[in-house]
DNA sequence: GGGTCTTTAGACTCTAGAGTCCATTCGATT
DNA sequence: AATCGAATGGACTCTAGAGTCTAAAGACCC
């Protein structure tokens, strides 16, 4: 009660000590790298360590360990929307979707972005709603903005759905994030050269397009 | 030292007694239920509830959490195998692998085995050779075959990967596997009605076989 | 039937970690 | 300089759960 009241005060505030932002910030850090590397179970006392701040201090501002993931998760998940965007180019749709496999291949599957995936799926066991939070902000605005733009060339004509969309897209996220997707959860390697990431990008486009292409479907 | 010396024993011991083994077999059984369910964080308690067996013989026959853990993962990995092999039928491409992709999409992505990865993903946070061992014995496996299938394809020229049997295997497994499993590894729901299982699986072998098909990657 | 091994229930120990308390210090504001 | 809220650190409580121990009961072998 008492508690709550405090974040609420906090939140109100409008911003005079940049301190308390600051410090709330830097927990926040500190909680997302040590989840991410450990999962659930890190203790309080080493987030707080991480942080360079008293225990006291992290319950403080976040209530509970509980608060603290989800704030933290929540925290990310609008850090997220941000790189998602796919950039609504004027190209021909095969280097478009080349450069959309390039940019997840080079920052979507990173080792780092990985690991907070896997934790993730960890926790989701835990707490449910914390999976359905990561897909909507992840996987699911990805699959939004490509279905979008698929829509959007079909009724120009540069490709052929036959009308599903939705469908096409899932389809080319899974050409690009299968394998990576398997092994790294797993924690295999998944490091791959410029060449690799050049080559499976050019490919994983050209596979689409075969199967879309403007004289797609019509067997 | 005298727990590993009665497990070694019990183990040579060529199945005299067979109610040793059944209650291994059903201590292992309950131990994935609750793994499956709860995470590595279940109590040794529940598990031996769940099993009608005491505690103290959970330890008697697996020495400690973690080894109770690790064989329990062992003998669910030996159990895999079996309905993994892609059977050598002399069908041709496009049914072949709708058959695979229908197989998958019935028996090897239920929700049942969804939550058995998820737990495993969680779980090789904390034990990397857990993530490793299922690797193995799941995606890879079913790559190897998948990829052994396409070269023997390839060398009678009903396929044509341009010589990369391995790249195009994991590609009709992204395929099949995307939206699924990023969908269901955070706990979204995953049912298919058989009608839309149909439909993936031919969409999915329709498409590979345009990209792989004989007189595909000349262009 | 006696000897040996396992199982069982349940009490027990020990430790890690969540969350609390408090006396003190720090750092803005006036 | 005085004040007030926040942060500190470190001691503290309490609980859950891993693992152990024991006395009694079964089960099997000779």
């Amino acid at each position: 009660m008492s508690r709550s009241a405090a974040a609420v005060s906090i939140n109100n505030i409008p911003v005079s000590h940049s301190a308390i932002l600051s410090i709330r910030a830097r927990i926040l850090e500190a909680a997302a790298e040590m989840f991410r590397g450990q999962g659930y179970d890190v203790s309080m006392d080493s987030i707080a360590a991480a942080a360079n701040v008293s225990k006291q201090t992290v319950y403080n501002q976040f209530g509970s360990k509980e608060d603290l993931f989800k704030a933290m998760v929540a925290d990310r998940a609008a850090a997220m929307r941000a790189p998602l965007q796919v950039q609504v180019l004027d190209r021909h749709p095969r280097d478009m979707l080349a450069e959309v496999a390039r940019q997840y291949y080079t920052h979507g599957c990173t080792a780092y972005e990985l690991s907070y995936y896997r934790m993730i799926i960890g926790a989701s066991l835990q707490f449910p709603e914390i999976g359905e939070a990561y897909y909507e902000a992840g996987p699911k605005a990805m699959l939004d903005a490509l279905t979008q733009w698929i829509a959007r060339e079909e009724r120009v004509g540069r490709l052929d759905t036959g009308g599903d969309p939705a469908f096409a897209a899932e389809h080319f996220l899974g050409l690009i994030t299968a394998r990576i997707e398997s092994r790294g959860l797993l924690g295999q390697d998944i490091e791959m050269s410029p060449n690799e990431i050049e080559r499976r990008s050019r490919f994983c486009a050209e596979i689409f397009m075969r199967a879309f292409g403007p004289e797609g479907l019509n067997r």
